[in-house]
Formats: structure tokens, C-alpha cells, sequence
DNA sequence: TATAATCGATAGTAATACTATCATATAAGC
DNA sequence: GCTTATATGATAGTATTACTATCGATTATA
């Protein structure tokens, strides 16, 4: 049912992204599932559009025709990503009252491993999921932000954003760092997850998801209601 | 005093990451301090040695004697800061006894900004700080990541968290996230400076460096001491 | 059936990320 | 003062990247 929902519900993505829209052809979907695969493989930087028009036996310039760079190829699949994330969010916690369990899934959603392929778009989450984590601060991290930002790059990210910080002010309305602390959680998942495969001694022994999950919300709830802050 | 100290103490960078150790020459110098400069001005992405070598009067070949890619240079930078901060770090907190006193002490340091030149090097280390909030996520988020580590290229930064580690042991030895704490800590204090200057809304209004420390040292002392933990 | 949109193919350019070679200047050892 | 090693500058060259431009063929649309 709540799948259902989800499959059937477009997903938007900022269209000063793309210099035309993916979504509306073959060529362009096929750009989108492969190139998430593609870099999820050999990681962004060794990402090539040549690399990616061999795979799809197409010509590189076919696809300049859809993205400027490869790096709004990136904000688009970044994008994307928070977008289909929000609606997840969105419908696990309806129907739930309690504040501090709306963050809890929401905790816990944001530390699931993601499986499975999109309905509408054929693309495959766990890459995407991957290149999330591994990629998108890049999206962000560059001398080009803030022209990138008013062109709206970062709108489903930002929503998502305050969409959490909005269940942490149902907590305590007095808490005056929501937004603040919903970025660390949500990039301290992201680095948690990357430390655990890839630095491991940057974190503790290799802990699951639902520990993960578990200690980050205690971490929430422990802020949020804490007395000095 | 302590920074008489500080300034005669040697900062040691992992061999393997330069093949000719710039300290011990006068071009291996200004590689390294005209590379913050020119990192910080144009980015990581749009940095070259073609451009550094330039600004130098030198050739390109000449930087390629001291580092293999402009990627080394920046974990020999990076790498530099985190061994230069760890005795800032050690310094700041020796004589004092109170466990609470030395975390919030550490993590008004990783919060402070940074100016002035470091006596040996006369690297500018505000041109420094920048650079390790805005590019040294790059240094790790890389396919090559396993292979770098395994050279020792992140030990000093993982030196700075093991020591931190231990004092959040010292407020509560029964505490089993010390490293991820001291990491999620440290990241999220740049992500909060980086989002502050450039991606405002992602952030709460615009705090002084006193509040982020602030805020960071009341969320580790209430995830330290929390019970569900 | 005319027109527009879509794509594949090819070509070309400036810049990047290197590697290699050679001559010269300088410093260090004896 | 002479030898030798070290450090640098200058030049050249290569494969790849990140694009832009053009053109003809195919396909969908009006």
C-alpha cells in the first residue's frame, strides 16, 4: 500500500539540473540508471561521460544534450535521492502521534541499508544509496555552491532538513539547533557508514544499523532535552 | 610559552605521502605554502600544479619531484593540520584535571577559527583551516581510499580522535561510541562552519563560533552521561 | 506528408595529469 | 680547488578529459 503510494508518486527534481529533462525519454532514463551504476562502481571522480556513452552505445555528445557536466549529473542524482528519501519519510510516519517516535523511524530510515529498484525509474537504490553516502558531499563542496544553491540545486535536501526539524521542535519547542543538529546526524550517518568500511578505526567496533540508528537517536533525544542546552 | 613550544616542535607528515620531502628545500616549501593559498583561492577542483608552478616561477616537472598528484598534496596538508592541531590540543589541556573541562576545551579548539602563520613553515594557517573544512573530506572520499590508509596517510587525524576518545573515557569509561562521538563531532563542526557560509538554510540563524562550540560540547556531554545509552 | 524532435557519428579544441630528458647551477665532501 | 651529487629549469610529448559544433538519418507528431 504505502509502496504502492510511493511508486506511483512522481518524483521532482529541480529542473534548472538538466538541460533536458531525463525522465522524458529512453536515452535519458538509461543516462540515469547507468550512470548511478557506473559511478557507484569506479566513484565520481574516475566517472567519465565517454565512459558512460560506451556502456549505452551512444555518443558522448547525446549526453551533453541532457547535462551540462557530470557534476549536475551528480546534483541531479543527490537530488533525486532526498526526494524519494522525503516521501519515505513522509509515509512511515503518518498516523504515528508521538513525537520522539516519529524520530525514531525517522532515525532509523535515515540508517537503513536501501534495497531494491524504483518502480517508475528502474534505478537501483543500493547503488544510489552508496553513491550518497560516498559522493554527495561533493555536490555541495565546491567553489560553484552558492550559484548552484539559488538555481535551487539543494531544495528536496533543505526540505527534508525541515521536515526533521520540525518533529524535533514538536519535542521541544525551546530547542534552538534543529536544523543544525538534524545535518549532523544525517551527515554523521552518512561518514558513520563510510568510517565502519573504509577507515575503521575511525569508529567503534563495527557496529549494525540498528545500533547505529540507536545511537544516534539517543544522541537526539539526549540534545533536544538536555537542560544546558 | 606554549606557543614557543609549539613553534619548535617539528610536525611529522607520513613519509609515503611525498616523494621528496618538501620541508627540506626552499621550492619544497613554497609548494606547500603556495599550494594553501592557491587551494583556498580557486578549490581543490580548479587547483593544477600547471597553475601552482606558474604562480612559482618553477616548472611543473619541478612540483612532480615532490608530490605524485596534486591528491597527495592535499593529504600531506591535511594530514599536516591534524598532527599541528593534536598539539594545540595537548597543550591546551595539560594541568588540567577536569575531564569535562579538557572535552570542552578540545572542542572549543576544533570550533575556534585560526589565524596567524606557523613559525617553521610560515604556512598561513587561517588559509589552512579553510581549506581542511572545505576540501579535506576529498582526501578520503576517493576509490583509493583503502590503499592511502594502509600507507598511514590518515594516522595523525586518527591519532586526534583516539586522544579525544580517551577523555570522553575518562567522563564515562562504560561509554562504547568514543570514536564515532569524536568524529561525528568533528565533521559536524566543519559541516556547520561550511553550511553557515554557504548553504545558510541548512543551518539555524547564523551562530558565533562560542554557540557551535557550545552546542557541540552540550550534545557530547548529554550523549557521554545519557542512560539509554 | 511536412515538420520537428531525437539520436548517432565524427571532428575538433583547450586543458589536465602526468612522464621523460637534458643542461645548468649550486652545495657538499675530500 | 676538484669531484660528485643534488636541485632546479626548460622543453617536449602523450593519453585523457571536458567539452562544443556540425551533419545526416530515424522517428514521432501535426
Amino acid at each position: 500500500m504505502m509502496k504502492d503510494l510511493i511508486s506511483q508518486t512522481q518524483i521532482q527534481v529541480n529542473d534548472k539540473l538538466y538541460l533536458k529533462d531525463p525522465k522524458t525519454s529512453v536515452l535519458g532514463q538509461k543516462i540515469i540508471q547507468t550512470g548511478i551504476a557506473l559511478i557507484d562502481e569506479i566513484g565520481f571522480e574516475g566517472f567519465t561521460f565517454g565512459k558512460l556513452a560506451k556502456q549505452l552505445n551512444t555518443a558522448e555528445s547525446s549526453i551533453y544534450r541532457y547535462f551540462e557536466s557530470k557534476h549536475k549529473l551528480l546534483l541531479y542524482i543527490t537530488s533525486w535521492y532526498w526526494a524519494w528519501l522525503e516521501y519515505k519519510l513522509v509515509f512511515a510516519i503518518t498516523n504515528i502521534n508521538d513525537s520522539k517516535k516519529k524520530l525514531q523511524i525517522t532515525i532509523s530510515i535515515l540508517t537503513d541499508d536501501i534495497s531494491g529498484v524504483d518502480e517508475n525509474t528502474k534505478i537501483n537504490l543500493a547503488q544510489l544509496n552508496k553513491i550518497v553516502i560516498s559522493e554527495s558531499s561533493k555536490s555541495y563542496l565546491t567553489k560553484e555552491v552558492e550559484n548552484v544553491n539559488k538555481a535551487g540545486a539543494f531544495a528536496a535536501y533543505k526540505r527534508m532538513v525541515a521536515r526533521i526539524s520540525e518533529i524535533i521542535l514538536e519535542i521541544n519547542p525551546q530547542f534552538h539547533y534543529a536544523h543544525a543538529l538534524v545535518s549532523t546526524i544525517t551527515e554523521g550517518i552518512h561518514h558513520q557508514k563510510y568510517f565502519a568500511q573504509h577507515l575503521p578505526s575511525l569508529t567503534d567496533e563495527s557496529k549494525s544499523n540498528q545500533q547505529l540508528s540507536a545511537f544516534f537517536f539517543n544522541m537526539a533525544i539526549a540534545t533536544i532535552t538536555d537542560n544546558n542546552g
